[in-house]
DNA sequence: CCGCGAATTTACAGCGCTGTAAATTTGAGT
DNA sequence: ACTCAAATTTACAGCGCTGTAAATTCGCGG
């Protein structure tokens, strides 16, 4: 029962244990019947190579660890699994680390204490600013995702979100909407995320020639539908009375339905809505969302791909990559009719 | 540059490299003036213990794989995520593994590919019988979750599906619903958590002195809301008439809403509809769900402890545990009024 | 049958850490 | 001061595998 290793193997077929190595590796220098012989020694003591040995010996563990919020966010789970498949096909297992959003589980990320069990890491900080993770000593290799600002030494994927932003406040303009509310920001310290969507909303509507209004602005926490539901509620409310409502994300956009069906309003005819991130459900929800839709596949490729540049040596200035994004439109904020 | 490692600590402050392992680990018997100097050494030198060696030394690594069909099911994102937080708690991290639902990726899985890399496996099966499961060779401790019937020799923890299916048909029946409809369950060889659902359905229905109509019985694939709604949608268009819904799973339950809500057939109203899982977004559509909640806590902290008593050396019977579930009413199928 | 470059195979020294068991130091009690 | 158990510290042998560089074997022309 002892488990086999590789010198078992080595004894049983009569050659060094290097060769056996060379025959798991599939190394081409090694005879045909040398192969032969030590394959049916593997298979006869039931030989399977102990990664803890290979990950000592080559310095290298090929994972990947994957550190954004929390898990029950369907973006970020969707994004995982994503990224899991791509690094699959890159010889790479993910390890996933949620931060809860905090800014302490973000720096206890940075500081490597993950040292030597990830080969590197992708990042999708909340709370750190880019000079904070530009001064962290880094052992592992990063690659940061999402919006915020990155430092120029480092590596960064993202799309671009005050475009995207701009884009759905316009297609809301296109559709006749005139009192666009964005949902929701934080007052106090509004996210990076929140703070890009913002400024693309702002954008959004100067471009449309509409007033920037911002009792249009609904405060609240984010991330979380019920919060959005009563935050958004409230607002109502008190009186607030848009005609489309542009919020930061699909959970956001949720909690918007249904602050709206229980006040009797009709989504979209008399409010349309929009979310942000494509989640599965934003497409079953009724009415289904009008949403921004990140490429993931492209978005997992790029920073994988660049992560793994990184592994391999490269140390160059940071790379700062946008990917693409569409805005795909459902009934709750329809294709403008011709 | 190089890593730091133990020994240049040790040379660092004059000490035998056992001594500075035993002050990373705080071991009790160190000198309080030896455990400064190393300390010093340490901070001075920037030394961060590699786990590479640590796990070849010791054998573990501290780290447990919790394999399941797919991430970007809500429900096994929040298991996941509770499962984490849970593992942490007992030390350990967690490695997500997403079987896609297919039976050789669950035999990867059990055939322990991942040998060494982690300390335990926490398997949840879609496709592979307890017989095929009970046959592997382990080299690694596992725990089943899930509903499938696991074998004697392992440990299996869930809850009671087909009382928990039998508790929501009882309750639609007791809201003085007659038809109750089972979405969806593919025709040919219904997973095994249809099966048991059906199995309760089943019972539910006799329980309440229904007959059972098969052709209630909405086929479907499952895990899908959009062809959840398709295939709902497809049966009542052929003139099924149930009122009231009872759906294998969240998403199932989505789409069904939608097929309800795209024929104008109101619910809970004209009919009444079930979810299971509790998956955050239950809460939020509107109708909100009414659903068959899991206590997931629960089931992540016998489960680990289970899995935990196994690596640390039991080697008895399979424990056979069931944790409790609730019945969570909401909008879709509201309590019976007094 | 020998010489040689190419093809195979091997010896060996770690990778960085920990467990064991033994060596050394300490300090309380004579 | 001296003894002895308890408290500290250490030497050393791996954990199982791979990279390097050197050794050996092979195949073929001469």
């Amino acid at each position: 029962m002892p488990n086999v290793r590789l010198s078992d193997v080595a004894r049983h077929a009569g050659v060094s244990t290097k060769t056996v190595s060379n025959v798991v590796h599939g190394f081409v220098h090694v005879r045909e019947s040398t192969r032969a012989r030590v394959q049916q020694a593997i298979d006869e003591l039931g030989y399977r190579p102990n990664l803890r040995g290979r990950n000592l010996a080559t310095g290298r563990t090929n994972m990947l660890a994957l550190a954004f919020p929390d898990l029950r966010i369907p973006y970020f789970a969707e994004l995982a699994h994503v990224i899991a498949e791509a690094a699959a096909e890159r010889g790479y297992r993910l390890l996933l680390e949620e931060s809860g959003g905090a800014p302490e589980a973000e720096r206890a990320i940075l500081s490597a204490e993950e040292a030597g069990i990830v080969d590197g890491v992708l990042l999708q900080p909340v709370w750190l600013t880019s000079t904070e993770i530009a001064q962290h000593r880094r052992e592992v290799p990063l690659v940061l995702l999402g919006e915020n600002t990155a430092p120029l030494t480092l590596d960064h994927v993202r799309i671009d979100n005050i475009a995207a932003a701009a884009q759905v406040v316009q297609h809301l303009a296109a559709l006749g909407r005139q009192r666009i509310a964005f949902a929701c920001a934080k007052q106090s310290a509004p996210s990076e995320t929140s703070r890009q969507r913002l400024i693309g909303y702002q954008q959004g509507l100067e471009a449309s020639g509409l007033p920037v209004d911002t009792s249009l602005i609904v405060p609240g926490q984010v991330a979380d539908a019920h919060s959005a539901a009563a935050a958004l509620g409230a607002a109502l409310d008190e009186g607030m009375a848009p005609d489309a409502i542009f919020c930061r994300d699909d959970l956001t956009a949720l909690g918007a339905l249904r602050a709206l069906a229980e006040r009797g309003i009709r989504v979209p005819d008399d409010v349309a809505v929009t979310g942000w991130d494509d989640s599965a459900v934003a497409s079953v929800v009724r009415p289904s969302l009008t949403c921004v839709r990140a490429d993931e596949e492209q978005l997992a490729r790029r920073a994988l791909d660049l992560l793994i540049e990184r592994i391999e040596g490269y140390d160059g200035l940071g790379r700062h990559e946008v990917v693409e994004h569409s805005l795909v439109l459902r009934e709750s904020a329809p294709a403008v009719a011709h």
